[in-house]
RNA sequence: UGGGGUGUAGCCAAGCGGUAAGGCCCGGGACUUUGACUCCCGUAUUCGCAGGUUCGAGCCCUGCCACCCCAGCCA
């Protein structure tokens, strides 16, 4: 079953087979082209899936090259950051590694071969002109004066323009294609423009630096790649990409594919804005468990797998869609639900007293860490005569089909005996602050009267053992476009989206504080995930507990106890 | 009113001329030392719309409609 689901393909794949089967192809080599512009976020994992995975699933092989072409945006922090969630991710570089900033030198070589060729102009429109000459997407663009200049004076000015002798925008170098071109990036695109700013991998090296559409299918074609997969918004870019390979003459011709990026209902997707949260602060940093970066996920207590098996879920096509959050939280909690062990906690405590328990005894009764895997043991929780339950899962006057803990009711405690309710104490404002039961003895976990049916179990810790402990309650990061939509600055009646200002929910952050029962969740690592009984799970972080409530009651709970 | 894409259930998504897979969500039931988990069962007479071809169309043809992307010296 596992298999079926890992066979199942998509259109990627349809394309790749082809072109094995065409003979086109002898070994799938793909690339993961990250730019170091930030850290990689859940819709990264898609492409890393698409990329690496499709290498995976064709034995074949997967570089990781930064895509490092705009020293404006990039920085060290981010290629450190992206290597470690790709390695989490549970993926690799087979292919090796790259930056596509080392190819800098047979870009700039092979710029001068189109200059040669009469294939690329160095071109001194201003930025402005240059967008007024373009056309427009209903009419066709116009030739640029300098368009027809001589070999010699291009390879001059653009060797000049490599020598820093001119300032940044003053002059850019043109690829020489069809200004009619119903295709806008076909007319004329530039290849390289002036930046003079240090590269954190070249360093000062160079002031000019290639574009994307230069330089990618440069990369992708030296690096033997063999199938080049992006997202949507590039299928304009194919034909430059094509026409890139083709007079840089490389004798490897890689195949673009593009598929549809990954949207999440509620979720902010644009590294753009997921930038700005960090740098405004209104995050503690990429890996806050808010964002929905594989960091952030990371410290919720997100597994890899779980990430994985969302990803491939969701599919991979071409038509725009959202998946629902639903389904990636159904995932996690299905990866969760598998590996990690049952601990007991209770997050707003009310004191049980056992009133036939004497005082100072206790009970070691031993608990099963995966009640469906044996093999994870056991570990054991005390029972004494004073415990706490969880506040909410007792009520005075409880609506019908309410099984929890009642007045005159009987319920289990996990793994312990069946008590009865007796009677309430409440304070002065009339709280429940106290609940007093009776133990029925002989129905202890294991025992021969343990059989005895009861409708409700609850979790408990002994308050003697108990050690206090304090967790953070998140909520993902949310993206309520009607509620943003009242912040969207100026008053246009159609904002677009991009101008949406990225918010947090305003209940996201919540500490909670409770009880443990087992001193060994304390000595957790970084990164272990426990399930609390019915309420979800927590994450042992480097600042606490991170507490995730992915466990969802029934409506026909909710509606019972409403 | 240019070009490139995409439209199959509430959300994803298979389908490649032979009579609509699967998952999530939702509903019902069984089970249950937590109402979770697990397990069954149910959920598109119909594939954006309209014609056409065919014994037969979600798949082919024609026309229309809707949505997304492109006018960075970003990627």
């Amino acid at each position: 079953m596992e298999d079926a689901r890992a066979e199942r393909g998509n259109f990627i794949w349809d394309f790749v087979q082809e072109d094995i089967d065409a003979g086109r192809t002898q070994q799938v080599h793909t690339r993961l082209p990250p730019e170091p512009n930030g850290w990689l976020h859940i819709g990264h994992a898609k492409n890393i899936y698409v990329n690496a995975g499709t290498a995976v699933r064709f034995g074949g092989l997967c570089n990781l090259r930064f895509d490092d072409t705009n020293p404006a945006k990039e920085e060290q922090e981010f290629v450190d950051g992206i290597m470690g969630d790709i390695r989490w991710l549970g993926y690799d570089w087979n292919g090796g590694l790259f930056f596509g900033s080392s190819y800098f030198d047979k870009c700039y070589e092979l710029a001068e071969k189109l200059i040669r060729d009469g294939l690329a102009y160095v071109c001194d429109l201003s930025q402005e002109d240059l967008r007024r000459t373009r056309g427009t997407l209903t009419q066709p663009g116009q030739n640029s004066p300098y368009r027809d200049r001589s070999v010699e004076e291009n390879l001059d000015l653009f060797r000049r323009m490599r020598a820093g002798e001119f300032p940044n925008g003053a002059r850019v170098l043109r690829a020489k294609i069809d200004m009619a071109s119903p295709n806008i990036n076909m007319r004329d695109p530039a290849l390289y423009r002036i930046l003079h700013m240090p590269h954190h991998q070249t360093g000062d090296k160079w002031c000019i630096y290639p574009m994307y559409d230069f330089a990618h299918p440069i990369q992708d074609a030296i690096e033997g790649i063999t199938h080049s997969m992006c997202s949507l918004e590039y299928e304009d870019h194919r034909p430059l990409y094509n026409w890139v390979v083709e007079v840089c003459e490389f004798p490897n011709h890689p195949r673009q594919i593009e598929y549809a990026r990954l949207n999440l209902t509620r979720t902010i997707m644009s590294k753009r804005y997921l930038r700005r949260l960090v740098e405004e602060g209104r995050v503690s940093g990429w890996d806050d468990p808010r964002m929905p970066t594989l960091a952030g996920m990371r410290r919720r207590g997100y597994r890899p797998e779980g990430i994985r098996d969302f990803i491939e879920r969701a599919g991979v096509a071409k038509a725009d869609s959202v998946v629902d959050l639903a389904l990636l939280e159904h995932c996690i909690r299905e990866n969760l639900g598998e590996v990690a062990p049952r601990a007991m906690a209770v997050l707003r405590p009310l004191k049980v007293t056992i009133t036939n328990w004497p005082e100072g005894k206790t009970d070691a009764l031993p608990l099963e860490n995966h009640p469906a895997r044996p093999e994870m043991g056991t570990h054991e929780a005390r029972f004494g005569r004073t415990l706490y339950i969880e506040q909410e899962d007792f009520m005075e006057n409880p609506p019908g089909k309410f099984f929890r803990m009642k007045p005159g009711g009987e319920v289990r405690l996990k793994g312990a005996y069946i008590v009865r309710c007796d009677e309430c104490v409440k304070d002065a404002n009339g709280n429940v602050i106290e609940v007093r039961c009776t133990a029925d003895l002989s129905s202890r976990s294991g025992s021969e009267g343990a059989d005895r049916k009861v409708k409700g179990t609850l979790h408990w810790v002994n308050a003697a053992d108990a050690a206090p402990f304090e967790a953070r309650l998140y909520e993902p990061l949310l993206n309520d476009e009607e509620a943003i939509a009242e912040e969207v600055e100026g008053e246009e009646a159609v904002p677009d989206k991009k101008d949406f200002i990225a918010r947090l929910n305003p209940d996201s952050l919540t500490v909670l504080t409770g009880c443990m029962a087992e001193p060994w969740l304390t000595e957790a690592k970084d990164g272990d995930v426990f399930q609390f009984l019915r309420l979800g799970y927590f994450c042992k972080d480097k600042d606490g507990f991170v507490f995730n409530r992915t466990v969802e009651l029934k409506d026909s709970f909710k509606k019972a106890v409403k």
